[in-house]
DNA sequence: TGCAGACGGTTCACATATTGAACCGACGGA
DNA sequence: TCCGTCGGTTCAATATGTGAACCGTCTGCA
């Protein structure tokens, strides 16, 4: 691993939940001597990257993260068509969507939208890195996306979220080759309790998924219409969004999508 | 130069201007080696940070910047508070205003709000770094900022802009002493043509500016009621947005500030 | 009051990760 | 077909990163 991988490690630690980090606790979260960290915030520090409180000593993220996101999000114009595909459907619906893309072994929010039409609804962080094995979304991309993801992630530890997350190889696995055979990713209450989501992969360039579009919606909520219109809805979004983004969803999976059940 | 900050330098490439970089490209802006160049970007892409275009193989900006950005959004409260104060600002002088701050030897836009009433406006890119040397909020900064800044910023190149761009270590100390003198920051059209700004230091911490807010306005609607009311706002402004960052302006600056011209 | 532990930050001998010239195959315009 | 440039790869030389040990400071506690 190089340097670089290992500075760059020391951002993703900064979370909604964990947003301020002393010197010695960014040691113990990386692994690293706290001289090695105490090296890369200082050059993270001049870069803007991250800064320091100059109270209490703690680091957060820096000014530099607001500039590139801006130019980012200027200058990839098909944010904005998926921003205005997402909102629709969250409309259309009336329940959470959100459009997830992979990232090391984790998923990455592009965008989302949530109805505020319902009394009760899911709650949903975009800064949030959301894991692979106990998601919807993360099921799609691991039975759609790059071959050895699935190995990747069965390296790492299994963290449980609720009494549902799949915590074992053989659990996850078949959640997989469900996926795989419908074409639908099916979330029941893996990552948050009382929270139903179905998902489908995005793809862009390659053959292999990048990522995922999902509805989320709480359980309470659940009907046969609700799950028709998700049905209906979500494949035409997946669609959508691949080709903006320059891919195109498999022949074989179009076709499952619109079979009948 | 440790590694960390060469690749982070790459990020940097990046503007609204030139969103998409190729490899070569890369190498010659950072004059870096091609390899090199090669390796940083391997690196920045696994952690998200850029992506390739898998089409004309350029890279861009990654979603990585978007989580990072909406973390810090989230958890730094300061930033809605003088976002709040900005956009009031911006309405009641029908103008242009915008907070940057110091990183590296330019200007980071933390935030901005132009009012819609004129049929004319001054154009602003909150993803473009401004040059510290040809621009009201920069003036500021080397004149409230780090000792040491100006001689920085003297060993680099100074760019021209318009015609009125300082372009002489005299013309631009000169600027910095009236800015030192008055208290008061202006930019007759030195980085943008037909466009008049005031600026006034930040402070958060420690003795030095780290950053400005600025008034901008096309010189057409120049008027001495207009500087008048900046020049009572303004300083309203600075006092805010240092105290909220835990800073405080220094008491000789106030004074300066208030004094009747 | 003074001790113990944890903090942020610094140093330096050591070792490992970074470097860049040279090279490759592919592409595209002349 | 040639030539130039592109993205990407290799490997010996060495610049660079590493971490144990250290320092001064602070905070909680007896």
């Amino acid at each position: 691993m190089g340097t670089v991988t290992k500075a760059l490690n020391l951002l993703d630690q900064f979370s909604s939940d964990r947003p301020e980090i002393g010197l010695s606790d960014m040691g113990r979260l990386t692994g690293h001597d706290k001289a090695t960290v105490f090296r890369y915030l200082a050059e993270l520090e001049a870069g803007g990257f991250v800064e320091q409180d100059s109270r209490t000593r703690c680091y957060r993220l820096g000014p530099a993260v607001l500039r590139l996101a801006a130019v980012r999000r200027d200058t990839v114009p098909s944010q904005q068509a998926i921003a205005d595909l997402v909102s629709r459907m969250a409309e259309r619906l009336d329940e959470l969507v959100h459009v997830s893309q992979l990232v090391r072994e984790g998923l990455t929010t592009l965008c989302h939208s949530d109805s505020r039409s319902h009394a009760t609804r899911v709650t949903f962080d975009p800064g949030e890195v959301l894991p692979l094995h106990a998601t919807a979304s993360g099921i799609a991309v691991l039975a759609f996306g790059p071959a050895g993801l699935f190995e990747t992630v069965m390296n790492g530890p299994l963290a449980g979220f609720t009494t549902n997350t799949a915590m074992t190889r053989d659990s996850l696995l078949s959640a997989v080759q469900v996926a795989r055979q419908t074409g639908f990713s099916l979330g029941n209450a893996t990552f948050d309790e009382g929270v139903q989501s179905i998902a489908l992969p995005l793809f862009a360039g390659g053959s292999d998924a990048f990522g995922a579009v999902a509805v989320a919606f709480p359980e309470m909520r659940e009907s046969i219409e609700l799950r028709r219109d998700i049905k209906t809805l979500l494949p035409h979004a997946a669609v959508e969004i691949s080709t903006t983004l320059g891919g195109a969803v498999p022949r074989e999976l179009l076709d499952r999508w619109h079979a009948p059940d």
